[in-house]
DNA sequence: TCAAACATACCAACCAGTCGGTATCGAGTC
DNA sequence: GACTCGATACCGACTGGTTGGTATGTTTGA
């Protein structure tokens, strides 16, 4: 890192992205984060009270970085609510590729590991995972609207629905070292969708 | 612990199952583990040769409560293979309560957090859900061949489904520090299941 | 010239793992 | 049935490396 293009702050966050995936919180070290955003341990504190500190600001970081994303992305050109769900749920399958600590979550896994132990960092981790939640629950709500699915389920627990099957997919993919369980999921959920919107023509 | 009732590798494993669910592995000291089963250092390092030793056994110990007890229960009582599968949920749901150290998973919390750092624990903790989820696929492909689904879904993806669901339900349980989540979706998996195997009369 | 942004050296606490020791018990021996 | 012997179970003080955090500079930019 000879020229470092940004400051030290953002090079540690956008470090930890990686390695809070990789070895979780307790197991990332500080100077794990210091050697790979290449600034030493002074810089570190300088910009963090403390590891914990970090710890809610890497969150948020993980917010920073995935929610802009997924704003920007394709799926939401398509043209009804139900088929920008479906998108959505392609574009989180594509995702879906080399190592886990490639396109697992950082707010799922640090909030699996510290919920208890540091609820600053879990409340962070849940900011996350719920805010990321609620941009999908416009549109579910309006495609329960149109198919009158009212009093059978509701937009905010379809979309943390959403949420809670990748989270989970990412576990036992990283359990069973193969990815092929978090994808199968997804299609379970895709069906789930489906026929819960009788979408029924649609399946293979 | 004036007359310990069992050995202290016992007493050390089962002291985990708590702890490992409310720390996870690294947070989770080797004195901490000795001080709950009330032993000592000395003790713990005659029957594991390391603490990544321990994490092994510790999934093992996992399994070895917690087949028994699914073998044991009710829900193999019911008369069809797709009844067992909903009553199976019904335990589930029904064992979501307290915090989630009291309900989740050991294999799950370990695996997610040691997957890159220790392979023989998360082998250990990948056993143990694959041979939990091997557990419902006798009746899972009896209710697909019951209902003509035999080339729509597969048994041991459906089966693995099912964990996949409970997992993530543990993260966002965690995450959002709110039980509701982990039951909100095992409910919407209940409405997969009934939607895919055609059993809308029992939909509310 | 002042403050923020880093760097370097250092420390105290912690923690996995070690090591010499003791307690207990069953099998053999006479 | 007392006595040794060996093996296993367990104890607890100690250690050496690690790690979060600090104290004290130095550089840079406005």
């Amino acid at each position: 890192m000879s020229t470092p293009k940004t400051d030290a702050r953002t090079r540690l966050l956008d470090a930890g992205m990686q390695l809070l995936r990789e070895r979780g919180y307790d197991a990332t070290r500080v100077e794990d984060l210091c050697s790979a955003a290449g600034v030493t341990k002074g810089a570190f504190f300088h910009h963090f009270a403390s590891k914990a500190d970090y710890g809610v600001a890497a969150a948020q970081h993980w917010t920073n970085i995935t929610a802009p994303m997924f704003a920007a992305a394709d799926y939401h050109a398509a043209p009804t609510p139900l088929a920008r769900i479906f998108a959505y749920l392609d574009l989180r399958r594509a995702m879906i590729a080399g190592a886990p600590a490639q396109f697992s979550c950082v707010a799922g896994t640090m909030a699996q590991e510290v919920f208890e132990t540091q609820p600053a960092i879990r409340d962070a981790c849940g900011v996350s995972i719920a805010g990321h939640a609620a941009t999908l629950e416009a549109d579910f709500a309006a495609a329960i609207a149109e198919h009158g699915l009212g009093d059978v389920v509701e937009a905010a627990d379809l979309a943390l629905h959403t949420q809670v099957v990748l989270q989970g997919g990412y576990v036992v993919a990283k359990a069973l070292d193969d990815t092929a369980a978090v994808v199968a999921s997804i299609d379970h959920l895709r069906r789930y969708l489906m026929l819960l919107f009788k979408q029924e023509e649609k399946l293979q």
